[in-house]
DNA sequence: CATATACATCGATAGATTTCGATATGTTCA
DNA sequence: TGAACATATCGAAATCTATCGATGTATATG
């Protein structure tokens, strides 16, 4: 529990989640996510690591792109 | 908001926190605290501090007692 | 006033985190 | 197959965090 608040606990990564919660079908690739960060996309891609691996994002791969979508965990936490 | 998330991001402060909600009243002194912790006094002052900072405690001194409990926005959050 | 108690603050250190550039992996398309 | 693109991983540097013991501050008590 404490390893799902940490991973909201930085402006990044809570950004990250806005960004996908905004994004149509609530679901976005990190070419998407990558400029708006100011971040290298190494760095996102870390990010987004940790996101998964906290239960707050799901990560699904269609050709060449990276899907991430919102869990049930991370909506009801960002409410 | 990100704030108050990574002050929850610490188990140290998430058990600091449930063990707030558990006491009586819903209000605990760091000497009641400490012990459970393993940690020393003074680390457990600090987490504390964090949390008020965090608008997620607040402090009340009582005599040679601080006193602290859960503010409307943690009790939403830790729901 | 002197001592004891409860808590906060300080300075130092070990360990964790963020970030980058470079490189590796995997996918598509000519 | 080879080039191009999207993303992930690696290794290193800089910064941040947790923790401690020592000390400071304030309150009570003899």
């Amino acid at each position: 529990m404490a390893e799902q608040f940490k991973a909201l606990g930085d402006s990044t990564r809570l950004n990250l989640m806005m960004a996908v919660a905004a994004s149509g079908d609530a679901e976005a690739c990190v070419c998407d996510l990558t400029p708006d960060t100011g971040l290298s996309q190494s760095t996102v891609s870390h990010h987004l690591k940790l996101l998964v691996e906290a239960g707050l994002l799901t990560r699904t791969q269609r050709g060449k792109w990276a899907y991430y979508a919102l869990t049930p965990e991370a909506i009801k936490m960002l409410k």
